[in-house]
RNA sequence: GGAAGCGUGGCGGAGCAGUCAAUCGCACCAGACUGUAAAUCUGGCGGCCUAAGGCCUACGUAGGUGCAAAUCCUGCCGCUUCCA
């Protein structure tokens, strides 16, 4: 269940605490995404100190490989990776557009149905069939906190009409998922679990639809809702309009979660201030291992949270060449382990060299950063 | 002492008369990344001019042949291998 703790007085944000199968995680929080079941470069040791309180892992992927039935024989997915804490699964939708996407490769990937989905493992080419119903078993068999819909991730590009359709698709997607969550909470194999079901809000770029959306879901038995699509977290802007447009219409009692949103520090802020509870986004990890790292003072005034950094987009590439001799951490007001022992000097030289433990302090870095901003956010509220 | 071969941009290594400021790899420099097909991808990488484009200096070194040379010839310097 989902409690409300406190409610801002300037704006919609509001600290909340969610209660799950595996304990509860506080809101706002920004979840770090562990797809394959690891949150790529940290253990779950390095999780607990960066102060994680919950974590996504994927459907799609974890069906693929290992397969959900050994995660289950394993002792589910909580045990399989020695992570005690919650745990939200997402539900595969977003990988159909992704694959779809085909940024490199081939780009037959994917099939889409009103009945389902046809993927062609990127692995090894072998079909593999998922269905909303599919989607919400193999999320129960994983064992995970939160299960989300399965969805139909809408381009940001899609016209109305497309929209229209696509949205008519992923409500009925939505109908079948609650139906089947129900199902399976009382099955004897899962009911150990009993975990909680998002709805899945989409509806592109469009008020109207998304409107529609959440007027829709809103009838169904969710224990939150979450905005998805390719604009949310992508097209700001855009992202920050629809949150504005939807606002008055969203259940208060339930969780709201936007999907793949928190790219930048900034974006975190603008969207905790709209009422966003939940929030995840493998940016913070990927660009870290990639060689950016967050960098900037979190200023808390009066009125507001700011990032005061002396980098474009708050962030210090730590290849260029002026960190080469920079005795200092990444950022001077961090606390995380790595800005609390090593140099921009030493984790260049390790990022020149490809050494393995620059991944890792890198993710611990960015990953805190994101997490000590919240915190921050959270005693405003 | 004799014989053969080789010297190309930070490194390795193509090119063997014109389309060569010189393929490619590494290194280096810069950029991108958003419910992770991502320890990935893209671009730049002799100098000067704002750019299309142009100019200059460059393939060990000094000369030579040719309309034209990194590419052919000669001397020199250096390196490698084989024989004594």
């Amino acid at each position: 269940m989902f409690e409300i703790v406190k409610k801002s007085k300037k704006n919609r944000a509001r600290l909340g605490k969610m209660s799950v199968s595996h304990g509860f995680f506080n809101t706002p929080v920004f979840m770090p995404p562990g797809t394959l079941a690891t949150v790529k470069a940290i253990g779950p040791d390095d999780l607990k100190l960066l102060e994680a309180e919950i974590i996504l892992v994927n459907a799609y992927h974890l069906h693929l490989r290992p397969g959900e039935k050994l995660i289950h024989d394993l002792g589910g997915v909580h045990k399989f990776m020695a992570w005690p804490s919650p745990i939200l699964s997402d539900s595969g939708g977003f990988q159909v557009w992704s694959l779809a996407q085909a940024k490199r490769g081939n780009s037959n990937l994917v099939k889409v149905t009103d009945d389902g989905v046809k993927f062609k493992s990127p692995l090894d080419g072998s079909s593999i069939y998922i269905t909303p119903e599919k989607s919400v078993e193999i999320q129960h068999t994983l064992g995970t906190d939160i299960v989300m819909c399965f969805d139909e991730c809408l381009s940001d590009k899609a016209s109305h009409a497309q929209a229209v359709r696509s949205l008519e698709r992923t409500n009925q997607w939505a109908l079948r998922c609650v139906k089947r969550h129900l199902e399976l909470l009382k099955n004897p194999m899962y009911t150990k679990y009993q975990p909680k079901l998002f709805g899945i809000i989409q509806g592109g770029i469009y008020a109207d639809l998304r409107r529609e959306a959440v007027s829709y879901l809103s009838e169904l038995p969710f224990d939150g809702l979450a905005l998805g699509g390719e604009t949310i977290g992508y097209n700001m802007p855009k992202t920050l309009e629809l949150l504005d447009e939807i606002k008055d219409m969203i259940p208060e009692k339930l969780p709201l979660y936007t999907m793949g949103l928190g790219a930048s520090p900034q974006d975190a802020i603008d969207v905790v201030k709209r009422g966003v509870d939940m929030f995840d986004c493998v940016n913070p990890a990927r660009i870290a291992r990639h060689g950016q790292l967050y960098n900037g003072r979190i200023v808390v005034n009066k009125t507001e949270i700011k990032i005061d950094s002396e980098f474009k987009g708050d962030c210090l590439r730590i290849l260029n060449e002026r960190f080469k001799k920079d005795s200092k951490p990444i950022d001077e007001d961090c606390d995380c382990y790595t800005c609390s022992n090593f140099s921009r000097a030493y984790l260049r030289h390790l990022y020149l060299n490809q050494e393995t433990l620059y991944l890792r302090l890198a993710t611990i870095h960015n990953l805190r950063y994101m997490i000590r901003l919240i915190h921050a956010l959270r005693e405003k509220i």
